[in-house]
DNA sequence: ATAAGCACTTGATAAATGACAAGAAATTAT
DNA sequence: ATAATTTCTTGTCATTTATCAAGTGCTTAT
């Protein structure tokens, strides 16, 4: 049960005291789950939070075609979210799945809301947490409304090279919004370079 | 000065006492703008939070043809905000520029502040604020990955046709991803069914 | 160890979208 | 009211990306 990488993630966010990060993750407690299994399940409402402690994760819609379109790749330390699920108890659009072994931690809304309103530091390291995830998901959508995938995967590939070598190409060309067959020419156009 | 509309975004999002919410809105001032006026101008501090009482405004940024890429779409009544510049201090990477003349309500920092710490039902909203937005923004990504523009644009028309009313094509094009005169084709073609 | 199933690549071709330029239509300024 | 400016459309052609199918190599399960 050593939480220090929990503990970690809140004071490289922002100064909090030891003893007020502790109290916030009190109630957590950890588990793992295996390669290539599911975390939430398309349409079930999520009832926890969780922190990506080790590991690869990703989420994903299936689209007309059946087809499996990442939506988003997580890589530890981070906190795992559906938002609209987790806090207004919506059945999840997306499916959240581990890519390679995973160790998480995880707590519930009940803890989560006693602290919201009891911790001001934790108050704010929740919105922070969102102003952060909201300003990343906005660079998303103005990359894919005005670069081209060639440069999409070229910044992917210079910001998080490390996905690269933990996740499975088809993945990473879904999540730049590409099939995997043009992942791979782009690929080998780059590398002639 | 009739905060009604301010007033009645918060009652419509969840229950809340009245008392409550006027308690929230009365350090909001407001003004108003013409139309094609810069609100917020990239690389400046954002400073105040925006209530868009009435009217259309949208959100840019320039990329490195110097063509302006419009990264979002604004109606009332609703929120404005460039959270990582208001909540982290940081300079905005996008300009936003009212479309249509616009009225708004504004408060500041401290005041949110203020409340936030010391209003329950306020930060209940905020996080519920934050939660559609985070939500509309990753159904915008989910589509910009998997449908193609023609798609995209029926799907706009559908879900907003008034924005049609009220905005420019040009716009709308560079919201959808796409160049004025894909747009302008794609309508041709959609208008012949 | 072998077979089965995935992940990845590659070829040929088609579809979607962009670039640039010119003109029409609408809006704005004088 | 007229001129100037901006928006929108359209034509031609180029580029980007998708589709489908086949083949190779890697991983996983038995």
């Amino acid at each position: 049960m050593d939480k220090s990488k929990l503990n970690n993630f809140f004071h490289s966010l922002f100064p909090i005291q030891k003893e007020i990060v502790e109290k916030i993750t009190e109630t957590f407690c950890d588990f793992t789950l295996d390669k290539n299994t599911i975390l939430l399940d398309k349409d079930t409402i999520s009832t926890k939070t969780y922190f990506l402690e080790k590991g690869y994760m990703r989420s994903y819609i299936l689209n007309e075609d059946n087809e499996e379109i990442t939506t988003n790749i997580y890589y530890a330390p981070c906190f795992v979210n559906d938002f609209l699920s987790f806090f207004k108890k919506q059945p999840t659009k997306e499916t959240y799945q581990t890519i390679t072994e995973c160790s998480f931690w995880q707590t519930n809304l009940e803890n989560v809301q006693k602290n919201f309103h009891s911790i001001p530091e934790f108050r704010e390291f929740s919105r922070l947490l969102f102003v952060i995830n909201y300003s990343k998901l906005n660079d998303r959508v103005i990359e894919m409304a005005s670069k081209k995938a060639e440069t999409r995967y070229i910044n992917l590939l210079k910001q998080q090279p490390h996905i690269f070598q933990n996740v499975p190409l088809k993945i990473i060309a879904s999540y730049l919004g590409i099939t995997d067959s043009s992942l791979s020419r782009i690929r080998k156009e780059i590398s002639k370079i």
